[in-house]
DNA sequence: TGCGAGCGCTGAAGCGCATTAGTGATCGTG
DNA sequence: CACGATCACTAATGCGCTTCAGCGCTCGCA
């Protein structure tokens, strides 16, 4: 800046102000200081940027997952993708952590917020009795939380959630539809707020049938998890005819147990996958699954954390239901 | 820091020497004022320290790949994972971004080199004619390049590289030994520079072994492209009784296409995958496939560019050659 | 006993920017 | 024509930290 200042003979002031167009400096001038700005190349300093309390311009996320877990599920990359479509264009930073569980979570919002690193975070994956927003709200640092429901008692966070419950309810719909009335849900991590809304509302909706053969299974996401439940309930008598897996990786992997116990799908047995992606396309049957639209989802939470950040009032957005995409792995029951 | 100076009787002088381990303090000041700055939970605010000349405490790291094919590989974030654990131990913060394309991403780094946004930066896909660490080189951002080969032309830049040439090499010998001559490898991106060394390395082997019927199809790693490009040269004639998939995502599109055709998986042709995950052992027949350790890559790429960080001369260093975990996808020829 | 060396500490400057108070010139108005 | 108001700009201060140049003190040694 001091460059600038010199070569467009004004003074350091004066160059601030108009970079940042402030009032104070005339057009020209302004101007002026633009073109050999650009010359140098200038950019400004972070750093001080920050220091002089105008923030760090970065935004956190944390990923807390075992490490081994974490490959598996597409749907992170695109999120991330979709909320760095929106940061960029304010040249918002994205500090990216990931961490074994919630506490070590926790231990980095309490080391950047200590450290001045970001301006806000996102959360993802809140549960049942989750620390994170209240930490958050203590600490003062703004958050949005995706995926969860709307939280009353944190009014200081966003949140921006999508309706498992509706989505649950219509899943439900479409194989009651074709004739399904024992259906497994085979769930995934039994802490996680979502897999929690899906559980209750698949057992209401059940209640609501008169349904008796309908239940949940919670697991830890995990192929190995998937397969074995699949293999569990399969081997029950009398046998479900619908099974709903919470991700992609375990549908596959009940797709593969199923057909090891000579179930042939669809017409022994319908296979419904909480998450679409290039995997569920790619086995035979292709599997039905739940669409939704991730990145769309991270270009959402990234707005409402930018809101925020420009003082606007927490609140809590909708997106989309997911729609379930009839593939080759749902059908009609099969008669008893 | 002037809140623990006052409470602890010295100059804040005296409590940045303390703290940062410098010497110029009594070990008994030294620990008076640690005690301190614990009960008030301090924190550098690494703006301030940025500023001073210490450096941003943190690294970047982009992924330029259209946003569509983001998600479909678990390497990308076991390889974040890895590093993180490197990093977290200095507590040096991860900046992620991801990028359209590789314009974009050199546009990123000339960012955070103007902004002294990072202290140095992990690379990606290096490729064929790659702009990047000529760029880096010249901005003197440390950097390590993932994956590439050691690049003389750029000794300022460490490498870490896998044996591709070796790993091809081992796999054309296990395809031979069960009597396969006619192979196909179905390649991803042309311009990457470790899709070259395999292609090049494939053809090398099947010259030195006399085999004709040995070629490779580059591809942008899609499902869509695989399982075209396995449905074109099954209907060649005659077809290839191996393929290899440079990644899992195309092996299994390739699986599919060929049962579609009616080729039986392993007797009529045998797949190899070019990467190991759940995808690869949730199939029918499981696919045999090149495992590696992605998180230990991860972890060796952020050791290096610590050291460089440290001052260190940059060098390159070799991860342990991928090895063939064979399951049920590849089995002897057929006699013709 | 006197002197230099070294120790433990303090004061001040500076990193690059934003901001506030202040300055001189120009303008409009009565 | 004189006055206050407005405009375009400058000088100075501070953000939280590191660092460098002292500064007084004690100690060892001649």
């Amino acid at each position: 800046m001091k460059d600038i200042a010199r070569r467009a003979g004004v003074s350091e002031s004066a160059v601030s102000f108009a970079l940042n167009g402030r009032p104070g400096v005339s057009e020209a001038t302004r101007a002026r200081v633009r073109r050999v700005a650009e010359q140098l190349g200038w950019r400004p300093s972070t750093a001080a940027r920050a220091l002089s309390g105008e923030g760090a311009a970065t935004v956190g996320f944390v990923l807390a997952r075992p490490a081994d877990t974490l490959g598996v599920e597409s749907f992170f990359l695109q999120l991330v993708s979709g909320i760095q479509e929106v940061l960029a264009e304010r040249h918002l930073g994205l500090l990216f952590q990931v961490a074994p569980d919630v506490a070590d979570e926790c231990a980095v919002y309490r080391r950047w917020w200590a450290e001045h690193r970001v301006d806000g975070v996102l959360v993802v994956d809140p549960r049942a009795d989750d620390p994170r927003p209240g930490l958050l709200d203590e600490l003062g640092l703004p958050a949005v939380v995706i995926g969860g429901a709307p939280d009353v008692r944190h009014p200081g966070l966003s949140t921006v959630w999508a309706d498992d419950a509706g989505a649950m309810a219509s899943v439900v719909d479409e194989l009651t539809a074709l004739g399904h009335r024992r259906i497994v849900h085979i769930a995934g991590l039994p802490g996680l707020a979502h897999t929690r809304r899906r559980i209750s509302t698949l057992r209401a909706e059940a209640e609501r049938r008169g349904l008796t053969g309908v239940r949940s299974v919670p697991t830890d996401y995990s192929d190995a998890e998937g397969a074995a439940v699949t293999r569990r309930v399969l081997g029950g008598s009398p046998p479900p005819t619908a099974l709903i897996y919470d991700n992609d990786v375990m549908a596959l992997a009940g797709l593969a147990a199923a057909a090891d116990l000579g179930f042939r799908v669809p017409q022994d047995v319908s296979l419904v996958s909480w998450e679409d992606s290039a995997l569920c396309r790619l086995v035979s049957p292709r599997l039905s699954a739940l669409s939704r639209d991730s990145a769309g989802f991270g270009r959402t939470a990234a707005r409402e954390l930018l809101a925020l950040l420009d003082g606007a009032p927490a609140r809590a957005v909708g997106v989309p239901v997911p729609r379930l995409t009839g593939r080759g792995s749902t059908g009609v029951a099969r008669p008893e």
